[in-house]
DNA sequence: AGGCCCATGTAATCTGTTACATGATTCC
DNA sequence: GGAATCATGTAACAGATTACATGGGCCT
């Protein structure tokens, strides 16, 4: 149960809302994980339960009230410990591969359309990186902000999200243009780098 | 439900059991889509009632027997059909990087180590696609086996797999450098290549 | 008037994980 | 004698997705 430790990661950036928190959360903008709101709010109220949160009601005028949540000392301890403890694989879960694992001689059209579909989406998250980092740095070059920066860890994960859709760019492109060389008879393109 | 369509891809290159199917799906070494065998099992009971493949009782002598299944017309017309839908997006799912965005001066020993522990798994992931590469490509080269080769699909997929493990891995060892430099004041390291 | 933003949920269902079970054979 | 391989499951639970609901404020 990953979610509950991503919540409180996030935490240690300062007190926050559900809603604000399902918009980092949000599947569409994904920064280091991802849920439906629903769970999210599920998953806030465990967390207050478990005293690993503590929740305070902020009284609005013009929108509806809302809850916005700090880490306790208990979900300090809570991070520390899962910190430690061991690590699972990393895994890939990817519809567009199964589709490209079908691609056969003659039938290529279809998977070009959907690895360009899929380039799209990414250079827009590329940039959306791009400029979260800018924004993380505030101001900073990335040597400065590297050498003591605050939130290291929310930088460099920011940094593996942004490498994760670099890669996968290079890769879309890529076999796009191995699969249009064999639709044309075509030598296929070099090898992306390593 | 992809995991589904995962298996009538993985049987387009013949016909398999489950428990053949279960080595590729094995999480330990990933390939394409990962699940538990018991959830395998379970789905090509399912596949083969909705009459996606057909199972076939193989009697063996000092094996217990087996059941393999092999892909259906309506097989194939299902898995043309998910080609088309619309594909989700790609999400990275790794605990890893909810301790990472822990990462904060001072408490940096016990993220090294897990970072440490990652890139030894890493790296014995991408020689595991070295070989099943190598494996595909059954002594053609790269170019060759690109231009023309059978089942490209796979081959394909089977790049993106190791691309993504070493992506993961280039993050690790500069994440890894970049914290040890600021445990002893020194300048951060280059940036991975973009 | 229609749609998006704020803000938070319930309910049902589907998917995935963990624990446990069986039993012969082959390798060290 | 013990572990690994072959071969396939059941059962319980945790986690994730999908559909649906509410209601005021703000913008065009």
């Amino acid at each position: 149960m990953t979610l509950r430790h991503a919540i409180l990661a996030t935490l240690l950036d300062g007190e926050a809302s559900g809603y604000e928190l399902s918009k980092w959360f949000d599947p569409e903008v994904p920064y280091f994980w991802h849920c439906a709101a629903q769970q999210l709010y599920a998953e806030l109220t465990r967390l207050e339960d478990a005293g690993l949160t503590a929740g305070r009601e902020v009284v609005q005028e013009r929108r509806p009230n809302k809850r916005v949540y700090t880490l306790t000392e208990a979900g300090h301890a809570e991070l520390t410990r899962f910190v430690a403890t061991d690590t699972k694989q990393s895994f890939i879960r990817d519809d567009l591969l199964v589709k490209m694992y079908t691609a056969e001689a003659g039938e290529a059209e279809v998977l070009l359309e959907q690895l360009e579909k899929r380039a799209v989406e990414l250079r827009a998250r590329i940039a959306w990186f791009d400029d979260l980092l800018a924004r993380l740095r505030g101001g900073r070059s990335e040597q400065e902000f590297l050498a003591d920066g605050e939130r290291i860890g929310r930088y460099l994960a920011a940094v593996r999200g942004r490498s994760f859709e670099c890669d996968n760019l290079a890769w879309c492109t890529w076999a796009e243009q191995v699969l249009r060389a064999r639709e044309l008879g075509d030598p296929p393109p070099a090898l992306p780098a390593p």
